[in-house]
DNA sequence: TATTATTTTTAGTCTTATCTAAATTTATAT
DNA sequence: ATATAAATTTAGATAAGACTAAAAATAATA
C-alpha cells in the first residue's frame, strides 16, 4: 500500500510528465513538492525499487505504467473530491485544492466510486481539469491558452491552472469562469497584455502572465 | 498543529473516559488502539506535555477541557463523515466506521461546517451516536441496553455499538435498525439469552452479548 | 579542453511513531 | 508481611520521511 508521502510523489511526476516529454528532474519535484533535492533522490530510489518509477542516476525519472496507474488513481480522487466541494459544499474553486490535495490520499476504491456516481459522473473538475474514470481512462489535458491568440480571436474559457488561489481570485474578480467567452481586441507588444472582452463587455487588459494560465476553446 | 496519531489517542481516550470514570489505564488504550502499552505511555507524555491531558505516573490519564474540545472535534468529523457516507452515498451501516477513521483527520475547519449544513445539521450517526454541534456540544451518550429489560418490556432501538461490523451485519439479517420497536417475551436464565419480538413479529433470540450492545428508549 | 557552475547523490542527523526487552512500580495472594 | 503476578515505564532499536553539508557527476563557459 501507498503512503501518502509516495502518492505525492507519484502525482508529482505524472503532472510535470504531462507538461515536458523526457525524464524529469529530481530539482523539478523538488520545487513543485516544496522540499528538498536530496529527499527527492531518496523517495525516487524508493519509488523505482517498488516498480512504480524507472530511474537512472543523474538522468532524471519516470513512472512506469504500474506507477501512472498508481497516479492517475490519486488525480481521479483529487479531482472527484474538487467537484463534491464546489458543487455540493459551496466552496469557492480557489479554496478546494489544499482541501483535496489532503482528501486524495483516503483509501477505499468503494468510496471513490460511489462519489463520482453520487457526482453523477463529472467528465471535468471545477478548474476544467479532466478527470479519470474508474479505468485510468483520461481525457487529454488542454493545452491551448490565450496566450497564442490574436486581436480578432473568439474563445471559451474552458480551463485555469488549479494551483494559484491570487490567479481564480482574479478571475472571479474580472467574471471570468469556465464557459465564459472572450474576445481578443488587441495585443500590446510592449509589455506583453492582451485587451480583451469578457462576454462582449468592455475590453479588460490581460498580462501575459494571466493570459498563459487560462486554457481556451478556439471559436 | 495535531498529528494523526494524536488524533487517535485523544479521541481513544475521550471514548474510554465516557464508559467508566477516573483515570483511563495505559493497557485499556493499549488494547482499543491495537498498540502496546510501550508506545501508549510515550503518547502520553506528549499529551499531557501540550497541556491536553492529565497524567500522573502508574495512575493513568485523563483529557484536559483543552484535550476534550479536540476529542470532541474528531468525534464531530468522525460522525458527521458516517452520515454522509450512509445517507448520501449509500453505504450500509457496517461499511462506513473504517472510512470514517481516515476522513475524521481532514483538516478544515470550514469543511466540516459546511458538511454538517449539507446533511442538515445530523443530531445522530448512522449507529445512534450523538454528533457533538460546531461549538463541541453534544448530548449525552446512550446507556439503557437491552439486556437490562424483564419480559413484558417493550423498548424503541435507539443505537448500535458501533466498533463492529459482526453485530451490524448480524442486526441487518434480524431486521432491526434505529427506531426498531423490541419487545422482551422471555429471558433465559441457563445461557442469559433474550427471547425477542421485532417489529410484533415472531420471536427471536438474542445472547447477552448482543442484548448488552443494543441501546434502546424504554416504552 | 580546462575550468567553473549547476545539479544530483550520498552521508549523517533529526523527529515521529512504533516495537521489544528490561526495570520498576503497584496489585494480589498466600 | 512477603512473595508473586500484573501493569506500567524506561531504555534502546527500527523505519519513514525530512533536513544539512559534503562529495560526485553533469552541464556550461572561457
Ligand atoms: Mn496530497
Ligand atoms: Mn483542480
Ligand atoms: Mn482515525
Ligand atoms: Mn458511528
Amino acid at each position: 500500500m501507498l503512503t501518502q508521502s509516495e502518492e505525492n510523489y507519484l502525482k508529482c511526476i505524472y503532472h510535470l510528465s504531462s507538461k515536458s516529454n523526457g525524464a524529469i528532474n529530481t530539482n523539478a519535484i523538488a520545487d513543485s513538492l516544496e522540499t528538498k533535492a536530496a529527499s527527492v533522490t531518496d523517495m525516487i530510489q524508493k519509488l523505482a525499487n517498488k516498480g512504480l518509477a524507472s530511474y537512472v542516476k543523474y538522468k532524471g525519472v519516470n513512472l512506469t505504467n504500474k506507477g501512472e496507474k498508481e497516479a492517475l488513481k490519486v488525480v481521479r480522487k483529487h479531482r472527484l473530491w474538487e467537484v463534491f466541494l464546489v458543487k455540493e459544499l459551496g466552496f469557492n474553486w480557489d479554496k478546494v485544492h489544499d482541501i483535496a490535495e489532503q482528501l486524495e490520499h483516503i483509501k477505499s476504491t468503494t468510496l471513490i466510486d460511489k462519489l463520482d456516481k453520487f457526482l453523477a459522473y463529472p467528465k471535468f473538475d471545477p478548474h476544467g481539469d479532466p478527470i479519470p474514470d474508474a479505468n485510468g481512462e483520461i481525457a487529454p489535458n488542454p493545452t491551448t491558452t490565450l496566450s497564442i491568440l490574436k486581436p480578432g480571436d473568439v474563445c471559451t474559457v474552458i480551463c485555469a491552472k488549479d494551483t494559484s488561489s491570487d490567479l481564480l481570485l482574479f478571475l472571479d474578480r474580472i467574471n471570468i469562469s469556465l464557459g465564459t467567452q472572450l474576445e481578443v481586441v488587441d495585443y500590446l507588444e510592449f509589455d506583453g497584455s492582451y485587451s480583451v472582452k469578457v462576454d462582449n463587455g468592455n475590453p479588460i487588459t490581460l498580462s501575459t502572465k494571466v493570459a498563459e494560465n487560462i486554457f481556451i476553446d478556439k471559436l
